[in-house]
DNA sequence: AATTGTGAATTGATTCACAGCT
DNA sequence: AGCTGTGAATCAATTCACAATT
């Protein structure tokens, strides 16, 4: 939440499935959070939970939880709650095409290569398939591989891929993402201290770790 | 903004320094964008800016950018602009107990070690002073050291550092959380997928990497 | 003429209050 | 009785429109 962070379309015409109409950018991010709850509740074989508990556990007031599911549909049973393994199969279809999708890496310096190498995406279901560097020394083999920039193009058009991390520097972040949107990149989770132009049908979520520290900071004594 | 990500408290009373009420926390963020624009405006001698430029290089627009400058007071000359000069020396004020802090980081696993060495905070100056693992044969000397978890507490005290970096399992964080706010720390930047329950005199950023991937995925079609 | 500062208007998000099911 | 679903009310953030200033 960061905040901040996420950062762009302020909300979104929901054609693809069925839904109210503009769903709130801030209402998706939840539902991700919410996903992720009774996915863990339905492997310990819980069957059916109240908006008070998962709004809990999700650190959210139970009314916007109860709001945030309405606009996908009515999930719950009055007086009783939610079906845990109903939620979890609706939650699926309307964050379906969120996971398993193929993502690349551009930048393996520093913060670029943990990244790479960061379990936390793979356990959701996000493999990156491939890393990009200008500088030849670190593009070598290895899983993933590391490749030269003149194979960004190809590779993205090869492999269909929608999805890309940005970790170059400042300086470069721009023409970077340049290629990326002429490549056909659709979304681009950028780490880099630049605001990015891009046309609007490409969206970009900013995270700026350096400055999630600093506005910590502000506010300690 | 992410983003979301950014979360805890809405906004904050201003008692510390001149100021009108209460900042909003999307501005007291936003002020650090700011601020990193005009430092290096006046790293190129430029010395008036309007705001529709600063705006533009922050990526918001110009109103808002005034807006949230004019919380802290009235920086601009009509008909001209900002200088620039003046903004830095203002900004910095007002951010000033932001940066030059001591940082802990705990876990130092994937994501952990890796930020460890991320030149991106010690650009910002905030120097990441020790590490603490559970696991006894990550800690080790090295640079910043690596401690085992019974050092934590003593460490806090000794060092008076409060800001913590969390990148433990979901499973540990509110444990290590408890250690660490029992140990007086005031400020954690919280990478675990866990809502972390902290005392309100204790805040919290959280910033979950696969959910950032995750919520971009939602929009590509 | 250019550009800030700001009250008012607007837009967006959250919470309340309670009707409606089971 | 318990808990969801939701229109209305509230609260917060953004943007507009324009007066004020240089």
């Amino acid at each position: 939440m960061g905040g901040p962070p996420v950062d762009a379309v302020a909300g979104i015409r929901y054609f693809s499935h069925v839904a109210k109409f503009v769903i709130p950018r801030k209402t998706v991010y939840r539902l991700s959070l919410y996903f992720r709850i009774v996915e863990r509740l339905h492997q310990n074989r819980i069957e059916t939970v109240s908006s008070a508990a998962l709004a809990k556990a999700a650190g959210v007031k139970p009314t916007q939880l109860r709001k945030d599911l309405t606009y996908f549909g009515q999930f719950g049973t009055r007086g009783l709650g939610y079906k845990v393994s109903s939620l979890v199969t609706q939650l699926a279809s309307v964050l379906r095409t969120a996971r398993f999708q193929p993502v690349i890496l551009i930048g393996a310096g520093n913060l670029g290569s943990a990244l790479i190498h960061y379990d936390g995406f793979a356990k959701e279901g996000f493999e990156i398939v491939a890393a990009f560097d200008i500088r030849p020394e670190r593009a070598k083999g290895g899983n993933p591989p590391i490749l030269p920039m003149d194979r960004l193009g190809g590779f993205i058009s090869e492999h269909s891929v929608k999805l890309a991390i940005l970790t170059v520097p400042g300086t470069n972040a721009q023409a970077v993402t340049n290629a990326l949107v002429e490549a056909g990149i659709q979304a681009i989770l950028n780490f880099s201290p630049s605001i990015l132009q891009v046309p609007n049908n490409v969206v970009v979520n900013n995270v700026n770790l350096a400055i999630e520290l600093e506005n910590l900071s502000y506010f300690i004594t």
